[in-house]
DNA sequence: GCGATCAGAT
DNA sequence: CACATCTGATCGC
C-alpha cells in the first residue's frame, strides 16, 4: 500500500496520488490509477471547496482513469477539473500560482504501468531535472528498456529521481511468474472445469479492485464464456472490456462478490445467489487470485495450487517482483530512488539498502572509478547480463526491433549527451556517457513540505509544440492505451523478453534449492495419459470434507518443469490458444481499441503464441527434454501436513481428484481418452446436461 | 452526523 | 499469505 506523501522533492508544487494535508495547496494534481490507497483525500470536502473556488485546479490522469473515476458519483465533482492525458504523449503544463502569479513549466509524460486499467507512471521533466514517479506498476524485465519516452535517442534519459513501487522489493519476492504463465494456468483450470458440463462453474474470488479485467477478457475470449460481475457500468465506454463481462448470472464464470461470499461458497452458492440451474445443483470451484512468489533459488513456478476440495489459488500479481524491480531500476539508473511502499515486514532502510546499489548516487560513492552507466542500453535490447540472479529465470536476451523513436525529444531537463549509441548497448559497463549531472543527492530533505505557501495556483495544459505526437487530450473519448500498453509491433524477435522467465529456466536449470526452506526437489512425474492440464471428477463421497484436510493435495500447474512432450501443443493448437494480454491487445486494437500491455506481455509481439511455443520447444530441445506448457499435478499424500507453503513447493504428481457430481457417471477410460484428446486439441467439449 | 483512523476480515 | 477494500469501533469536530 502506498505511503507516498504526494510530493516529489524536485517538484513540490505537484501532488501525486495524495490529496490531503499539504497537498491541498498543490498547483496541479496527478492520479496514477484508480485504487483507493492512491486516492486519499480525493473526495475530501477541503479539496472540494478548493475546486469550487477555482476552475484552474486540475487533476491529470489517463483517459481510462478519468472514466473510472467519474463513474463513481463520489468523485463527480471533479468532472470539470480532470484533464485526461494520452499516454506516451509528452505534454507541457504551466503551473501558475494563483496568488503570486509565479509560473513554472513542466512537461509530463504518462507511461503505461501495467498495474490496472488506466494505470500509468508519470515522467516529469523540468528545471529541477527529470523525475519518474512509477505509481504502482508491474512491468516485465526489459520493459523499461523498451519505453521510448524513457530514452533520448538510444540512451536512457538522465533521471534524477525515481519514486518507486517497492511493494515486492524484498529478495523473498524474487520471482513472480509472468502474467502469461498465470493467465495460462488459470485458463486451463477454468477450461478443464467448465468443459465438464454446463453446471460446472468457476468463481473467481477477486478482490474489489480494478486489475482483474485482463483476466476476465482472456478467459472470455478463449473460452467464449462471459464473466459475471456485480457492476459493469464503469466500463460502459470501454467496449473491449464490456463485451466480456455480464450481469447475467447464467454463465459459467463468475467474479461477482458478496459481503459474505466465502459463506456463500461454502454453501455451494455463488455470491450472486446462483446455486443451481434447471434444478441441477451447480458444481462450483473457486479460484482465488493471489500473489505467489519464489525465492531466488527456486525455479519452479507453480501458478495454480489446490487449497481445498474445490478451492484453488492462482498466481496473480499487480506488482513487479523483486527481480523485475531491480531490472527496471537498473536500467533507469537514477541518481536517487525513493520507495513509495514499504514491503510487508520490511523497513525503509532495508529497501534503500537493496535499491541504492542500482543508483548513481550510491555507485558514485562506492565505486568512484567505475562508471556503471553501462546499464543503459539500447531501447530494443534487453540486458540481463549483469545479474547472475536474474539469469536464473531469464533466458537469453534477444535483440531486435530496431526501434526509432518517433519522437526523439531532447531532454528539457539537465542536458543529456546524445551520443551515438554504442553498438552493443547491452554491455554492462560502457563507461561512456556517465552523466554527472545534478547531484544534489538530498537525502536530507524529509520535510520541506511546508516550504511553499502557494495558496492558489493554477495549471494549464499546453500542447507541446515540439512534439508531433502531442495532442489535445480528448477527454470524452476514453482509450485503452493506458492499460497494458506496449508496442507490439515488429517485436517478433523479441518475444523471449517477456517469455516467462521461468520457462526459460525450465529445462536447462535443474538445480533445486530452496531459499525459502521449502522442499524443492519436486518433479512432475505425471506421465499419465493426461499429461495436459485436466480435471477429472471423482466421487466426492469418497472423501468427505473431513478427509480433505489430511489428504489435501497440491495441485500445480507449472510451466517450469514440464513433461509430456507429446502434449507440448496442448492448449495452443489453434493460432491463438494462449491467453496473453497482447493477444487481447492485438485484437482490441483491430477493432479500434488499444489495450496494450506494458509489463508482462512485453512480448507484446503479435506472434506471441507461436513464439511461446517454439520457444518452449527450443528450450526443451536444449534441455534434451520435452515439456508441456502446463501440467496439473496433484499429490495425494495423506501423510503430508496440510501446510500450503510446503505443499506448494513440493510438487509431486498425480491427477486432480475432485469429487464427482453425485448423479454424474464416472467416465470410462476410453471416453476419458477422447475427452483429453479433444482438450488437447483445444476443441470445446459440449455435453448435454445429464 | 461526518470524517479520519485503526483493527480486523476477506 | 502478503495485490486492495470494506466494515465496524472509536474519537474528534
Amino acid at each position: 500500500m502506498s505511503r507516498f506523501g504526494g510530493r516529489l522533492r524536485e517538484y513540490p508544487a505537484l501532488s501525486i496520488d495524495r490529496f490531503d494535508r499539504d497537498n491541498l495547496r498543490a498547483r496541479a494534481y496527478f492520479l496514477s490509477h484508480c485504487h483507493k490507497d492512491h486516492m486519499k483525500g480525493l473526495r475530501a470536502s477541503a479539496l472540494k471547496r478548493r475546486l469550487e473556488g477555482s476552475l484552474k485546479v486540475k487533476l491529470y490522469c489517463s483517459p481510462v482513469t478519468k472514466e473510472l473515476l467519474l463513474t463513481n458519483w463520489k468523485y463527480k465533482f471533479w468532472e470539470n477539473h480532470i484533464v485526461a492525458l494520452e499516454v506516451e504523449t509528452p505534454t507541457q503544463i504551466s503551473l501558475v500560482d494563483e496568488t503570486s502569479g509565479e509560473k513554472e513549466d513542466i512537461e509530463v509524460t504518462l507511461l503505461p504501468a501495467g498495474h490496472c486499467p488506466g494505470s500509468v507512471m508519470f515522467l516529469f521533466q523540468g528545471e529541477n531535472g527529470t523525475v519518474l514517479y512509477t505509481g504502482d506498476f508491474r512491468l516485465a524485465k526489459g520493459e523499461a528498456a523498451r519505453m521510448e519516452l524513457l530514452h533520448s535517442g538510444t540512451r536512457v534519459k538522465d533521471i534524477q529521481s525515481v519514486y518507486l513501487d517497492t511493494t515486492f522489493c524484498d529478495p523473498k519476492f524474487y520471482h513472480i511468474p509472468s502474467r502469461e504463465e498465470c493467465l495460462n494456468g488459470i485458463l486451463e483450470l477454468v477450461r478443464s472445469w467448465t468443459s465438464l458440463s454446463r453446471y460446472h462453474v468457476v468463481w473467481l474470488n477477486c478482490k474489489a479492485a480494478y486489475g482483474y479485467e485482463y483476466l476476465f477478457i482472456n478467459l472470455s475470449e478463449e473460452l467464449g464464456i462471459k464473466v459475471h460481475v456485480n457492476k459493469l457500468d464503469m466500463f460502459r465506454n470501454m467496449p473491449e472490456i464490456l463485451c466480456h463481462v455480464t450481469t447475467d448470472r447464467h454463465t459459467q464464470i463468475h467474479a461477482c462478490r458478496h459481503p459474505r461470499d466465502d459463506d456463500c461458497f461454502r454453501g455451494n452458492r455463488l455470491p450472486c445467489g446462483m446455486t443451481c440451474q434447471n434444478g441441477t445443483p451447480l458444481r462450483i470451484i473457486s479460484i482465488k487470485p493471489s500473489t505467489m512468489w519464489f525465492g531466488e533459488r527456486i525455479k519452479k513456478t507453480n501458478v495454480i495450487v489446490r487449497t481445498g476440495e474445490s478451492t484453488y489459488r492462482a498466481c496473480f500479481s499487480f506488482h513487479s517482483s523483486f527481480s523485475e524491480i531491480k531490472d527496471f531500476l537498473r536500467h533507469i539508473c537514477p541518481v536517487n530512488v525513493y520507495p513509495n511502499v514499504l514491503p510487508v515486514g520490511g523497513t525503509e532502510d532495508k529497501v534503500m539498502e537493496l535499491l541504492q546499489p542500482l543508483c548513481r548516487s550510491y555507485r558514485r560513492n562506492q565505486e568512484p572509478r567505475y562508471k556503471p552507466l553501462g546499464t543503459l542500453k539500447r531501447v530494443h535490447k534487453r540486458d540481463l547480463s549483469d545479474t547472475d540472479e536474474d539469469d536464473l529465470f531469464d533466458t537469453e536476451l534477444t535483440s531486435a526491433r530496431p526501434k526509432i523513436s518517433k519522437q526523439q525529444r531532447e531532454e528539457s531537463g539537465p542536458s543529456e549527451t546524445t551520443q551515438p549509441e554504442n553498438a552493443e548497448g547491452n554491455v554492462k559497463e560502457s563507461t561512456d556517457s556517465y552523466k554527472e549531472s545534478n547531484d544534489d543527492d538530498d537525502d536530507d530533505d524529509d520535510d520541506e513540505e511546508d516550504k511553499e505557501d502557494t495558496e492558489k495556483n493554477t495549471a494549464q495544459v499546453l500542447p507541446q509544440e515540439s512534439d508531433a505526437t502531442s495532442t489535445e487530450p480528448k477527454a470524452d473519448v476514453p482509450r485503452w492505451d493506458t492499460f497494458f500498453k506496449c508496442d507490439r509491433l515488429d517485436e517478433s524477435s523479441e518475444n523471449e523478453d517477456n517469455f516467462p522467465s521461468s520457462a526459460g529456466a525450465g529445462g536447462s536449470q535443474s538445480l533445486f534449492s530452496d531459499s525459502d526452506g521449502v522442499s524443492d526437489s519436486t518433479h512432475i512425474s505425471s506421465q499419465n495419459s493426461s499429461q495436459s492440464t485436466h480435471i477429472s471428477e471423482q466421487g466426492s463421497q469418497g472423501w468427505g470434507s473431513q478427509g480433505w484436510d489430511s489428504q489435501m493435495d497440491t495441485v500445480l500447474i507449472t510451466s517450469q518443469e514440464r513433461n509430456a512432450a507429446e502434449f507440448s501443443c496442448f492448449s495452443r493448437t489453434g493460432s491463438r490458444m494462449i491467453p496473453v494480454p497482447h493477444e487481447a491487445a492485438k485484437e482490441s486494437q483491430a477493432d479500434n481499441s488499444s489495450w496494450k500491455a506494458p509489463g508482462q506481455n512485453r512480448s507484446g509481439a503479435s506472434d506471441v503464441i507461436c513464439d511461446l511455443k517454439s520457444k518452449d520447444l527450443e528450450k526443451e530441445a536444449e534441455a534434451g527434454t520435452a515439456h508441456v506448457q502446463e501440467v496439473l499435478v496433484e499429490t495425494p499424500d495423506a501423510s503430508r501436513a496440510p501446510d500450503l507453503e510446503l505443499k506448494r513447493d513440493s510438487q509431486s504428481s498425480s491427477d486432480f481428484e475432485i469429487p464427482l457430481t453425485p448423479d454424474a457417471e464416472l467416465p470410462q477410460p476410453d471416453k476419458l481418452y477422447c475427452l483429453y484428446k479433444k482438450l488437447a486439441a483445444g476443441e470445446s467439449i459440449v455435453r448435454k446436461p445429464s
